[in-house]
DNA sequence: ACAAAAGTGTTGACTATACACCCATGG
DNA sequence: CCATGGGTGTATAGTCAACACTTTTGT
């Protein structure tokens, strides 16, 4: 097959995605497994071809994953020790290389291909949980939500990979208003604070958060929201987009 | 001579330096000029030798052309739009092609790796220009120090590299206390001022700024420094290691 | 004595945080 | 009418910028 030649991929570079979703008040990283028997986690990956930017082939990635275009994704970080090859799945695990090669999935110049040391491009991706349904790749046995404070151990630097990411989101979500994009389209404010509280892993005070975020001016309050408990009912918010 | 293919270097990927000097009240960048006669500029780059990692490689890079090793520096951004290619050298300017075949410093295959398309690691470094003895790289005509607001128009998107580079700094300054790489061994508050008010092209108030950078805690007051001129000696300071 | 520039102190505005209170809701 | 949780107001502490004043230096 040949799927993988310097013809069609730039050689010895990948991108990995971190691929943040937030539910039931824990933020959650999405990740796909390998083979059941020896269970490999990987963050989800790809290459970049010869014609393409390196933002839309992250973007290619992302949608092969989640099914969603135009989600908010930035490079964070670019990992680059030379230690970095797969051969944690490659070479320890000849069964899986077996197997591809009878499924014809893949070649021996394929693997060749991908057995290099490579260079990864860190993206991170901010997504509403509820509007992905999670796409396995073509080496995928699953793909899953995990929450970020109990990932399994990742190949090579991935879990490294996750802490970045999630440093660099704690440095960008006040400052360039993106939390929204891990919410659904209203919500109200607890569910904001207990955003925050997921992504920083501390506690906001109640009130003076709500002072905070109204204080931004990029909230439009609707409706409120009665959910039957006995207490006041909370509004509901939508992002204002300018 | 087949300096370059993908025994030596990765394939399509790129350093570039962003190094930052400080003299005269000015931020200055060291850049090189490839040609006299059509003048052709860029910054300080780099590809990645296959058992190192991208760190050294910049490392590296830093030290061929300031003299210096341990230098303060960090990877800012990855450039990867498709459109970076060095056709501006390699095909524009015949002269210059016939002129390195002709000197034996390339040959064909090296010309053929050099024109593909090349995504570039964006690192920026910040040294003490007292310490630097610019040196030629094997294309460079001459490597010299511009101010960060007077940079001749570079190839591809170099210009654009040095704000991102700028930007990142600004952000960092305060915070990762780097700035001190810029200047001398010791210093006086007025120096620092001055480089700040250099980094972020704005003044500050004197004796605010005096107050705020001896609240970092972290330098050290030494003797004065008699100047000569008819007003109050100002101290020295030294940056405290830990 | 004076000008120039360094060092230090004081004030007022703004911001962040803690505390207090009131209000709506369903049982 | 009460428990619960949401919304809002106030007081306090801490931070930051503007202004004022004092000190040191060489002429």
């Amino acid at each position: 097959m040949k799927l993988f030649n310097e013809q069609n991929f730039i050689n010895q570079l990948s991108i990995d995605c971190v691929i943040f979703g937030y539910k039931e008040q824990e933020l959650k990283v999405l990740i796909s497994k390998i083979k059941i028997e020896t269970s490999i986690w990987t963050l989800p990956g790809g290459f970049i071809m010869q014609e393409e930017s390196i933002n839309n082939a992250a973007k290619r990635i992302l949608e092969e994953r989640t099914g969603l275009k135009d989600i908010y994704l930035e490079q964070f970080r670019v990992f680059g020790e030379p230690s970095r090859v797969n051969h944690e799945i490659y070479e320890n695990i000849d069964s899986l290389k077996t197997e591809w090669l009878a499924k014809g999935i893949l070649d021996e110049n394929d693997i060749n291909w991908l057995t290099k040391r490579f260079v990864s491009i860190g993206y991170y991706a901010l997504v509403d949980i509820n509007k992905v349904s999670p796409q396995k790749g073509m080496l995928d046995d699953s793909v899953e939500w995990y929450n970020v404070k109990e990932l399994p151990k990742m190949i090579m630097d991935h879990n490294e990979m996750v802490l970045f990411a999630l440093e660099t989101l704690r440095q960008n979500l006040d400052q360039k208003l993106i939390g929204f994009n891990l919410l659904p389209e209203t919500f109200t404010m607890k569910e904001v604070q207990e955003l925050y509280e997921a992504v920083y892993d501390k506690p906001f005070a109640r009130n003076n958060f709500q002072k905070k975020i109204l204080d931004l001016n990029v909230l439009e309050r609707l409706e409120k929201k009665f959910t039957g408990a006995a207490n006041k009912a909370p509004y509901l918010y939508r992002f204002r987009n300018q």
